[in-house]
RNA sequence: GGGCCUGUGGGUUAGUCUGGUCUAUGCUUGUUCGUUUGGGACGAACAGACUCUGGUUCAAAUCCAGGCAGGCCCA
């Protein structure tokens, strides 16, 4: 009957509902309702990683986890090519003294807000030390104390500026736009979770120093329009914020980030750029001689990301069956599955010529032709996310057709006359589905803040907060007024929303109009 | 930073309270053989574990202390 039935491709997907009866997956993946459950046990079910290493927050990389990381990377590293960013590749370790700049640059920045700023815009922090205490420290060469201890870089400020302030030296030199993809340390004390908060981190970052605060903000827009295309490939929906005074990255004039909202309505960050204006220069004797030969210090922008965009992508895309990964980065975007090849033994030749056709023609393919029962196969790759599923076997070789299982749901026979142009029209329609759930779930998971009011006794929530959900409000108060807001919800805010409120509506707090849109919420 | 809980084959689990029955249970996975094969087949055989270091005891998976690892809660 479905042989008989062809059509345009929307026709298939109405065929989805008919035929997309199988049971759901085994091995015991907790629901993806019960999140904190779901996560931490498909990450290593379906293959990305293995946490049994003996170190907390280490997880090894295993092929398919580190095979989707990469192609996440040649995103990224396409971006930074077509952007004119030149990779580069610095050292793991850092002398402590080279920190002490750092330090030095954090504590008068400090110093600089606490004189300038109104007292009541500022709040109390304890990042004092900067970096000192999250480090992994190397005091030891052999058996010798080295004289002047390292540490593994936590990020790469540090060696990089050190090195900048060697190569600038004219305005001919700018700008200078470097980026590296290496391995990170931080010294987490609290709860790992394998690509959300980690030890060693596989970090992106992007360095680049102007002749001037405007070439640097040129290159924040460009960094934001990076963020989105990155994103639009991951079909992530994300809230960009402009993050508070007291969120911002030390030393960065402001930091713009990018929050991924998990199921469990925590917001995850997967980006930060910020520009540093020209603060860091300062500490680094970062400058150049311009034209008429005076000294100028430098202006700098940073762009950072990790395998969280992993993380935020098994969060955000996967179900009950395991993971769901979108086709730009999923390791493989067909699995190729012989049936019934003992029946016919044009079978194995035929997929063989499928695979390469399909290769020719671009695609990431696997061909699956172990001996085991169909249905194994299909868990198999249905736990690993991978999009499509073509299967073929005797019946389909005298109909010129095949199966083919989308991973977002249904199955659908097709001809195997243009398979590639099928293909590519039902990987784009995977995207789609995967960008318009993410968006459905996303405007469930952040709702209207319910407001409140100032009573005697003091501020009130006009009604109680609902763990598991974002809110959004109008909010133009001072620090002193965030800090009541994140209080009495529990929450915190990420900023100022890039996308502002087409009209000013009353602040939650001070009742003032205002378009600024904000976000309270749980964060990672 | 403070508090609480848990560590048994690759995974999961029984046994721990009340020490001796443990030569440690079931399921799953893995290996081999046979029958199978269009959504997780069946049978047989085999392989595989008490987190570590001390202590108490005639006797420790079981009780005690510490380490390491993991989980949860609060600031």
């Amino acid at each position: 009957m479905i042989d008989s039935i062809c059509g345009t491709f929307k026709h298939y997907l109405r065929l989805q509902a008919i035929m997309g009866k199988h049971g759901k997956a085994k091995r015991g993946i907790p629901p993806k309702s019960d999140f904190n459950a779901w996560y931490p046990a498909i990450v290593e079910i379906s293959d990305l990683v293995d946490k049994r290493y003996p170190i907390k927050g280490m997880d090894v990389w295993k092929p398919y986890g580190w095979s989707t990381m990469r192609l996440i990377d040649s995103l990224t590293r396409k971006e930074m090519e077509e952007s004119g960013h030149q990779e580069y590749n610095f050292p793991l370790l850092v002398p402590e003294d080279l920190l002490e700049k750092e330090n030095q640059l954090v504590s008068r920045l400090k110093a600089a807000r606490e004189l300038g700023v109104d007292p009541s815009e500022l709040r109390m922090d304890e990042e004092d030390s900067g970096f000192k205490k999250e480090v992994y420290w190397v005091t030891k060469g052999g058996e010798n104390e080295l004289d002047i201890p390292m540490f593994l870089r936590p990020t790469s400020e540090t060696p990089m500026y050190t090195m900048f302030s060697l190569w600038v030296r004219s305005h001919a030199d700018l700008p200078l736009k470097t980026f590296q993809i290496v391995n990170t340390f931080r010294y987490e004390t609290k709860q790992t979770r394998s690509f959300i908060r980690v030890r060693e981190i596989h970090f992106f970052e992007a360095h680049t120093v102007h002749k001037d605060e405007q070439g640097a903000t040129r290159q924040i827009e460009q960094d934001a329009e990076i963020v989105q295309r990155l994103m639009k490939s991951l079909c992530m929906p994300v809230i960009v914020s402009k993050r508070p005074v007291w969120d911002t990255f030390p030393g960065a004039w402001y930091t713009t980030a990018v929050d991924a909202v998990m199921p469990n309505g925590r917001t995850l960050q997967i980006a930060t750029y910020h520009h540093y204006r020209d603060q860091w220069a300062q500490a680094f004797d970062l400058n150049y001689e311009d034209a008429e030969g005076n000294t100028q210090n430098c202006h700098q922008t940073t762009f950072g990301m990790s395998e969280r965009l992993l993380g935020a992508v098994v969060g955000m895309h996967g179900d009950d069956s395991g993971l769901i990964l979108p086709p730009s980065v999923s390791p493989y975007q067909i699995i190729l599955m012989p049936v019934a090849a003992h029946v016919n033994e044009q079978v194995i030749p035929k997929i063989n010529d499928l695979a390469k056709e399909l290769r020719g023609s671009g695609f990431r393919v696997h061909v699956d032709d172990r001996d085991i029962r169909p249905g194994g196969k299909h868990y198999h790759w249905e736990i690993r996310g991978a999009p499509i599923r073509l299967e073929l076997g005797p019946r389909d070789l005298d109909a010129n057709k095949c199966v083919l299982s989308l991973r977002t749901g249904g199955k659908i026979e097709v001809s195997l006359e243009n398979l590639s142009q099928t293909i590519n029209q039902y990987l784009d329609d995977i995207s789609e589905t995967l960008l318009n759930r993410s968006l459905n779930n996303n405007s469930e998971l952040v709702q209207k803040f319910p407001g409140i009011s100032s009573k005697d006794s003091g501020w009130e929530l006009n009604s109680p907060i609902v763990d598991g959900i974002v809110y959004e409000l109008a909010f133009d108060g001072n620090d002193a007024d965030a800090e009541v807001l994140e209080k009495i919800t529990g929450l915190a805010l990420l900023g100022d929303c890039v996308e502002p409120y087409p009209e000013s509506i009353p602040c939650a707090i001070t009742g003032k109009l205002t378009t600024r849109k904000q976000h309270l919420a749980r964060m990672y």
